[in-house]
DNA sequence: CGAAGAATTGAGGTTAATCAACGAGGGTGG
DNA sequence: CCACCCTCGTTGATTAACCTCAATTCTTCG
């Protein structure tokens, strides 16, 4: 009854997760960067790496400095202080964080995957113009994907979300398929990097939920994967109209 | 049984919102504007009215430029193609909109009291570099709020959306109470400047929903109010707890 | 082989959405 | 000036979606 404890789902003590996928050898960088655009920027950093699932670093932290991925994926999320905890983005190579308007981090970043990162002290961000140059185009796209994000939090069910999110794990596809391509993509798996909890704190879901949705996909023939962290088959021309945005 | 019919309430058809209280001279700015940070930005621009509930940008348009507010606030809001809408942010003087990483707007920008906007294009922009400085520092803060906002819409409970909405309401009050201040603000009226259609889309909630927490929290003894668009009495200390955030 | 974590699935409960009725406030026109 | 209308807001009854709790299976690893 009370009105604190409906969205909860994991409070408190919250285990460090292992790595996923065991099967895969670690240490290989899924992404790969895009050397062009951010090659002038390196010289004002140092490189960094971190393992899958380490935190890069955590909410109210003193703000040391400001962190470019090169390469692997970076989670960032808030917490409440009763535990519950939203993943508010997945960033990519080329994006930033690390980013706040006062002197301590806003949320904490974790690795999803391997990662090497460019760090850059705040005082080279505050004296580097080309680095400020390149911030604000990352900051715009990322203020629009906190916008699409927004939209998916507060208004698609959750099937619609989970659809949404497998789009997105597509990136290479969803520029595709505007009109008639083969409905299928085969090419071998898609991995899902995260584990149902992340994509429930992703999704602003429970893990069941998440875990139902994707069987009632894979259940109606959109999807088709026999390990819950790859995908063999997804039916994109089905998957679409399923997200709520088309 | 559609797992599309649910988080929806109101569907296309969407009767422009006449303007609230009108109980209030009109015209009047409501937001005092900080002429210092922006001053030097005044040039490069040309300043705009909109009075309030005028759409200012629309999602989808061609880019035109980067718009500045200089007095009054604007709310930038997306739409799903069955009529459900989300209000992605509620921004404030000094802060910018109009933002897209390609030439087209991402969202779109409604006047939600009389605003003065300046107006930059985009080969302006292009060219400031005290611009894109600015830029940088509105940026950081704006893509925080969006992840405070992706907490609240992932995770929080309508009561505590509710509470937290009104919290933001209150920003010179924010500040204090972080130990035993007056716990009743009694300083005549706090405007809430949106309707609860508004609110519920700011929120993720519906209407009813919205209604029936500040209901529940009027009830209380939380807040005191005789009419929907003010609050005569916020019980900060009662208040801030329910939140989640506290 | 056994342990531990992740995922799936089912049963039941709770929150918030939906559907609906009513009332208050403001504007308009007779 | 009052009747009417329209929108907004509130409240109630009901439904549906998602959460919670729990049991089971699967995978991985020691």
């Amino acid at each position: 009854m009370s009105q604190l404890s409906q969205h909860p789902q994991h409070r408190l003590d919250r285990p460090p997760p292992p790595e996923r996928s065991k099967g895969v050898p670690t240490g290989v960088l899924p992404d790969g960067s895009d050397e062009s655009v951010t090659a002038d920027l390196r010289g004002l950093g140092r490189l960094a790496e971190f393992p899958a699932r380490a935190t890069v670093l955590s909410e109210g932290d003193t703000a040391r400095g400001l962190y470019l991925i090169i390469a692997g994926r970076i989670m960032l999320s808030k917490l409440l202080p009763d535990g519950r905890r939203q993943i508010c983005e997945i960033l990519s190579p080329n994006k930033v964080f690390g980013i706040t308007p006062t002197n301590r981090y806003h949320s904490s970043a974790e690795a999803l995957t391997p990662v090497h990162v460019m760090v850059y002290d705040r005082s080279i961000v505050d004296r580097s113009l080309p680095l400020k140059l390149f911030l604000v185009e990352q900051l715009k796209a990322q203020v629009c994907g906190s916008h699409d994000h927004a939209l998916l939090l507060g208004r698609k069910s959750a099937v619609e979300r989970v659809a949404s999110f497998i789009l997105d794990l597509l990136p290479a596809f969803t520029e595709r398929l505007d009109g008639h391509e083969p409905s299928l993509q085969g090419n071998g798996l898609v991995r899902v990097p995260m584990t149902r909890l992340e994509i429930a704190d992703y999704l602003g879901l429970t893990l069941e939920t998440v875990s139902r949705a994707f069987s009632r996909l894979k259940r109606d023939g959109v999807l088709a994967y026999d390990r819950a962290d790859s995908l063999m088959q997804v039916n994109l021309r089905r998957l679409k109209p399923l997200t709520g945005t088309y």
